[in-house]
RNA sequence: GGGCGGCUAGCUCAGUUGGUUAGAGCGCCUGCUUCACACGCAGGAGGCCACAGGUUCAAGUCCUGUGCCGCCCA
């Protein structure tokens, strides 16, 4: 190691060199003819190109990057795939406001002015996602960056349209749909979330027409939306509803528009609702549409595309919807025909995108034929020889969620009313023909003109990233075989955010399926949202957005990264706050001065001697007992996480290494070897440190790299820790004996610690204490480390080979030994009677549970004998040790 | 309205197929500049595992119901 290392990490100095290097040196390039090693593939769920990463973003790039580093390192050729999505709407809308910051419309500019100026605005933008990836250390192959408009996949979708037009499963047509008046464009039903508001019901008479020549007759319908009932076209009522018996076959003088209506009856009518009596809207109400279509209702649009009333509208023609509300529910006041107003709560339908209540409207749209795809793909989620290969979902519940979503599938609204995406292939001739096409039509196949109008529309956003885990490598509909292809698809997992289960992960297993004849990748890992502290959502808005590079600067990348993956249980949103990331920062510094603390005795490792640790003995050429522990923990440890990780419990493999290192390796290994201090214990402490690091890499790897080419110099041969191997556990390493040693021994110093804490003993002050225990070889380990005690402790320890016999003192059990520390002189007797007889409590109380069980025959018949045995071990310690702190109470006196 | 998930220490969360005295991090309390680290060391306090029933020799864990919170779908 040449330079000094800080007294604490820095992390501003180290991260972005390495990020440089990482890239510079293309070390994440993936091989598509490499055979050796088995292939692991993943593409970036893409984001917005023209946006910025967030927090959710960097969660989930940190747990790709773990999977994707960990495997690498296990050897496998790895391929994660980057690349960002065109965002119809959303850069759209980013664009739509730069124009009209110069006074400008889309509709001024024209399509292709229009389109040219979001490609600029993406030249201009799109690269900040790069580079900030790039900065987090995401490990992907940038030679294979991808974007959903490239030519290649743009042909993709465009032979996939055609494709699906040809067998039937895209079809265009005229229905009611969803639709946002500011952005001006269809929006499938995912796209549109609902909200309960409070809102009112009215309850409004509809005189019954002038034919039924009874005065002053009405029905009362009540109704949400008021400002509708200028395109009524019929009252329903339910068929078996019998106070609206009489008016089968009539006709109700709908107010303010002067129409007469008919009744009909249909169960869309509810008995319980309302007054029973429902205006029907076939225009504008999804449920009404349908009811239209039942009884061949004639539809009056009322509302226009801006959500403003048409002239079908009469005097509130041009009004807002919610100007047109007031005015209507005013002048039904006026007239005498407002029956009452109920508040009444009601769920909207919001776009997702701008929030703007969404209004349903009939228009002619293209769809895509859900059903029989989706069959397809609840049968690989079920059935687990589906020839098409099988996903498996992570958290397991989000699979129940997707199959739920599968099995009540509708019909997709794919039509966008956008400029920026991709256009739908369909040409329309002056004649009336639509052909639908890969490539624009010189002319009309039906009447030969050549005046043909491309569809205006472009498709939704997820329609092209369905496609994206194999256009992504190279497919394009007409070429179907590549290398990448060959080699990485069915792409090996997918990680995403439970938000776009259906959205994306859904459409991608259809077209997958489909299109390719195999599932888009075997793994399906859903990541849940990231919040604030206060368990809020992040919104700009709210102003609690915690910004991924912000943070990243104030505690590190590693930092950040590894809260995220810690605090990332399976199914739980992530409350993130800082004062975690802070403590994992910390952590960070702990393994940096772990590191300094290694240089500092000048101790380097070579790669070659750590692979895999395998400690050097002592001159007398034995291996030290802490030395076989740290082999066995280290091996157990590459077990836990090894498990963890391939179960994607990224909480669990964080976790367990946190407490390793600091716990066992820091605590422990290190406080051992200061006070041994041979050769062999420094060389022992780098190569386990060494493993350490690698084991680490994954979820630390900027802080893991720097310290590992310190530590070990670094060489052609081995340029970076992320090529290195990954540990593994070898079996031949665990050594249970030599665990259950450290523990007894270091429970003993635990124990001397206590005391001396509780009897408020200086810690310059050494004491002598005895040592005994029933093992032998307990007693000779004893005797062996009281070094150990000696540093650790402060106290010079006496091994017995018999039970303490001196009277007084403080007394410490423990089941495997006896410790005693005769310094009278400083007992403070009444609280260590109150300690003791509180310990002394709760053995009682577990002896009395013990012998309650052993005591019942069932127990003793049903219970596994291990559980038995292991009992009546308990209570045989129990009782020991109970003796053991009577006789200490007595010799306390009192 | 339908479905799903959660409720465990002050806060955020673990807790394997039911098995012996329920864990971690942060925070809190006490004492420490011990020559890697005060982003630290040592010690400690803190839990009717939401509630009520049930199954079982045995329940934080399984079943039923209730309450509260959240999410998804209509």
């Amino acid at each position: 190691m040449s330079e000094e290392l800080s007294k604490a990490y820095d992390p501003s100095g180290i991260e972005p060199k390495w990020a440089r290097l990482w890239v510079e040196r293309e070390l994440y390039r993936a091989s598509n003819t490499e055979t050796k090693h088995p292939a692991f593939s993943i593409v970036i769920p893409p984001p917005n190109v023209t946006g910025m990463l967030h927090m959710g973003h960097m969660l989930e790039h940190a747990l790709i990057d773990a999977i994707v580093r960990w495997r690498r390192m296990r050897g496998d050729n790895v391929l994660w795939l980057p690349g960002t999505d065109h965002a119809g709407i959303a850069t759209q809308v980013m664009v739509e406001r730069e124009i009209a910051a110069e006074g400008l419309t889309k509709k001024q500019l024209g399509r292709e002015a229009f389109e040219k100026r979001v490609w600029d605005y993406k030249e201009r933008n799109g690269g900040t996602i790069k580079k900030q990836m790039v900065r987090l250390g995401d490990s992907c192959d940038w030679s294979r960056e991808r974007f959903t408009l490239d030519a290649g996949l743009s042909r993709a979708v465009r032979h996939v349209f055609v494709t699906l037009y040809q067998k039937d499963l895209i079809y265009r047509g005229t229905y009611i749909i969803q639709w946002c008046p500011r952005c001006q464009t269809a929006l499938s039903d995912l796209e549109v979330n609902h909200e309960e508001r409070n809102g009112s019901l009215w309850h409004i008479r509809y005189p019954i027409a002038a034919e039924s020549r009874t005065p002053n007759e009405y029905v009362v319908v009540a109704t949400t939306r008021p400002e509708t009932m200028l395109g009524d076209t019929a009252v329903a009522v339910n068929p078996a509803d019998e106070r609206y018996t009489k008016y089968h076959g009539r006709f109700a003088r709908l107010p303010l528009a002067d129409r007469d209506i008919p009744f009909i009856t249909d169960e869309l009518a509810s008995m319980e609702f309302g007054t029973g009596a429902v205006k029907v809207t076939p225009a504008h109400d999804p449920n009404d549409y349908e009811c239209g279509l039942r009884h061949n209702l004639p539809r009056i649009e009322v509302l226009d595309e801006r959500a403003h009333m048409t002239p079908s509208a009469g005097k509130y023609a041009g009004l807002d919807r919610f100007e047109a509300r007031k005015r209507i529910v005013a002048d039904l006041e006026q007239l005498g025909l407002m029956e009452k107003i109920e508040p009444h709560t009601l769920s909207i339908g919001l776009c997702q995108r701008c929030g703007t209540v969404v209004e349903p409207r009939v228009s002619t749209q293209w769809f895509v034929r859900t059903a029989p795809l989706a069959k397809r793909a609840i049968d690989v989620t079920v059935n687990t020889n589906d020839p098409a290969g099988h996903i498996h979902f992570a958290p397991e519940a989000a699979g129940r969620e997707f199959l739920r979503w599968m099995e009540n599938i509708r019909d997709w609204c794919i039509s966008r009313q956008l400029w920026w995406g991709h256009r739908i292939p369909a040409w329309y001739c002056d004649c009336g023909e639509m052909i639908v096409a890969v490539a624009p039509p010189e002319k009309c196949g039906k009447c030969g003109g050549s005046s043909l109008q491309q569809d205006e529309d472009v498709l939704d956003t997820w329609f092209s990233s369905g496609l994206w885990p194999f256009t992504t490598l190279g497919w394009t509909g007409e070429v179907t075989d590549t290398p990448d292809l060959r080699m990485f698809y069915p792409t090996s997992l997918m990680i995403t955010g439970i938000d776009i289960l259906f959205f994306w992960v859904a459409r991608m297993v259809m077209f997958g399926i489909e299109f390719t004849g195999r599932i888009p990748f075997r793994d399906c890992y859903l990541h849940a949202l990231v919040r604030n502290a206060d368990r809020q959502k992040m919104s700009k808005t709210k102003g609690n957005v915690i910004d991924p590079l912000v943070v990243t600067e104030k505690y590190g990348t590693d930092a950040v990264r590894f809260t995220l993956a810690l605090m990332a249980s399976p199914g739980t949103d992530i409350a993130l706050s800082e004062p975690r990331m802070a403590s994992y920062r910390a952590f960070a510094n702990k393994i940096w001065n772990a590191a300094r603390f290694l240089d500092m005795k000048g101790e380097g490792v070579t790669a070659e001697r750590a692979h895999p640790f395998r400690p050097v003995p002592e001159v007398n050429g034995k291996v030290a007992l802490e030395d076989a522990w740290m082999a066995s923990r280290l091996n157990r440890v590459a077990d836990q996480v090894e498990n963890a990780l391939e179960t994607y419990r990224f909480d669990q493999a964080a976790h367990v290494l946190y407490q390793f290192v600091w716990h066992e390796f820091c605590d422990w290994y290190i406080e051992l070897a200061k006070l041994r201090n041979t050769k062999a214990a420094w060389r022992n402490l780098a190569a386990a440190l060494e493993n350490t690091l690698r084991l680490l890499h994954p979820f630390m790897p900027f802080i893991t790299e720097e310290l590992w080419q310190r530590l070990t110099g670094g060489s052609d041969d081995a340029p970076s820790i992320s090529l290195q191997d990954y540990p593994r556990c070898d079996a031949m390493f665990l050594n249970d004996d030599a665990e259950k040693q450290m523990e007894a021994l270091q429970e003993a110093i635990a124990q001397i610690r206590n005391a001396r804490a509780e009897m408020k003993i200086d810690l310059k002050q050494e004491i002598e204490a005895e040592f005994y225990s029933p093992d032998p070889v307990l007693r000779s380990r004893a005797e062996q480390y009281a070094g150990a005690f000696a540093g650790l402790a402060r106290t010079a320890l006496d091994v017995l080979d018999k039970p303490p016999s001196e009277k007084g003192g403080v007394l410490r059990h423990a089941p495997q030994f006896t410790v005693r520390i005769p310094y009278a002189g400083a007992v403070d007797s009444a609280a260590e009677r109150a300690r003791l007889e509180k310990d002394l409590a709760g053995l009682v109380k577990q002896q009395t549970s013990l012998t309650s069980q052993l005591g019942n025959s069932e127990f003793l018949e049903r219970a596994p004998k291990q559980v038995v045995e292991g009992m009546r071990a308990k209570l045989a310690d129990n009782e020991i040790q109970q003796k053991k702190m009577r006789e200490s109470l007595a010799s306390l006196g009192g």
